[in-house]
DNA sequence: CATGAATGAGATTTCATTCAT
DNA sequence: AATGAATGAAATCTCATTCAT
């Protein structure tokens, strides 16, 4: 398995902090081969080519975002309650990683429309815990019975990307974490019965 | 003034064009020519490079989108009715312009981060009338005190943004503004005293 | 017309000289460019591709061999005397222009299959002229009745092809067009009738 | 002697079978270690580089090709039914590797002018016989005494060359071998006194 | 005002060869 | 003897911009 080699890891790192410092557009190949310490040829040995490092980044790291949201979550019973864990731990998995913020949040969107669309895919994960969260406070009597579930989650994700873009747009010059505990009621108070 | 001239717009429609059916990587300064019928050197007579075609075109479509809004509204003496009609009019307006809705939505988000920034100063005079609205919803006891103006916007503007790119990725093939008052009663929720 | 442009036949013949000069894989666009006098984009205004070159070099000097052929035996009535006449001009074309005979003896087929095979489509006229001639051969009485026309178009292709090439290899270092009556001995003997 | 190992020849069979099923240019030292069932650096223990590979194979098979004609005609007295022989074995050797016959006739001619020039030193050995047996016709009076015998070789050769390159290039479907008659009576008829 | 032919910088990817194990 | 992971040089083509007409 290709992607469990040290290797595997080290160039994605290194991609990582090579597009946040340079930008997507100036992120070549061989500086990225230069930052994770290896010649350009052994690029292509892990990947198939420039598009398949950035896809496998957004995977690799997505995937162990949704993981760790999921973990995290899963003890708790109430949907109000993990979806105030969910905006915190988002919070604070891209606060904790400056480099990578910057990645998702400004610099990937400008790969083309088929590398959006591979992203999207993955991308699908987290909308699906989110939509589970609302499901759950629907049936649980928290959220409104006529609440649309899909409008729903698309204000929870909205609200939570267009705070962290704006965060990171203003140098993460402020607290993000601290925007978790009124987001949440933000999102609540949209989505709550009564 | 080169903004008034007929081939200031024409360039500019046929931008829009070109980059909705292309996409914005596939859309050569010599393609936009073609399409607005004139030569590619013309081009620059009324604009100073490519960007500020892209950024002249944001300008041109937002600020009418602004006016066009800020004029609806104006007359309205309830804030969340002020939002309601923002709401549904951006819907209205997207859903009249499908080739605008892809190339806000999609196409123009692959720029790169200077051509963002600056695209984004035209759009804190969308923002200004957001701001605007919850402070007066503020003032006028329909919004909650304790209201955070800045993240109450971002949810406004994430969740209409999201729930926009959402419709255009899913090829426009529902009811855009159909979705105005559910959205509206999401956002008011969040926002309300009560 | 593209081909009509002065352009055109510049980068044509330029090519030719590089390639002679430096060999098929040692004759970068680029410097076929600067041998043309012009910088490597304009190349592309005029050709698809690197191997749209290479075939339309060989399209443009073969189709002016083929038709010079033509023109010199139009008016001779014997076969015998065309083969010889197509022997000769063959010999003399090739010796005028050093380049291109390296160019097509020796370079140009190094090119990869697909090159190769749009390449025969242009022998191919050629050898239908060679093919006229033997049938003409054979209703005249020249020639034997059983002779087999693609063999003997074979044979004629061949030993001229090796001729040449072997004249080429040796540097060229002797007279090519003194081969020809001694070549057209041999082709006759093996063709003619009694 | 690296060249009488079991490893030696099974990598020129690799080679042979590689570079007809993909190509001159497809035939990666990779591929062809595979196909061996040997790692890449094994290459490198019995070949000096890649060019040694080609040049080896050449050798090898032209080396016993012209080691088998030369035990054929070894006890025919008659110059043209040598020459019969030669063309015949020459045909049948070829029809009976149909692999063989790609490589040789199609694939190694993309070669660069280096190694070319490396192969033609190995096709020497074939033209010598081909010389010897123009030289006996001429002094036992079945060729003509003016005959040329380099223009002979050419012709010669260049007929069986070509008639074989068009017969791989038809895709090898008819009888090659059955040419063996038609092609010698061209042959001599273009060499023989009378 | 308008044209459009010409420019030229810049980056991904392949693959023969090496060498530590 | 055998392995195979790692190396790194090298070339085509695109497209925003210019400027002579």
């Amino acid at each position: 398995m290709k992607r469990d080699k040290p290797k595997f890891k080290q160039i994605i790192e290194a991609a990582v902090v090579v597009i946040a410092e340079n930008g997507y557009h100036q992120a070549q190949v061989s500086k990225i081969a230069k930052q994770a310490g290896v010649a350009d040829g052994t690029i292509y040995l892990y990947f198939k080519n420039k598009e398949d490092i950035l896809v496998s980044l957004f995977r690799e790291k997505m995937g162990s975002f949704i993981e760790k949201i999921g973990q995290e979550i899963e003890g708790i019973s109430s949907p109000s309650q993990k979806l105030y864990v969910l905006v915190e731990k988002h919070f604070q998995l891209l606060s904790a990683d400056r480099h990578l913020a910057i990645v998702t949040q400004l610099e990937l969107r400008q790969s083309n429309k088929e590398l959006r669309l591979r992203i999207n895919e993955v991308l699908k994960g987290y909308l699906r815990v989110v939509d589970q969260i609302v499901k759950e406070g629907i049936e649980k009597g928290e959220f409104r019975k006529d609440l649309d579930v899909r409008l729903a989650r698309q204000m929870i994700f909205g609200t939570i990307d267009e705070t962290v873009t704006t965060w990171v747009m203003n140098e993460q010059k402020y607290d993000l974490v601290a925007l978790a505990k009124p987001v949440h009621e933000l999102l609540t108070r949209g989505c709550s019965a009564s």
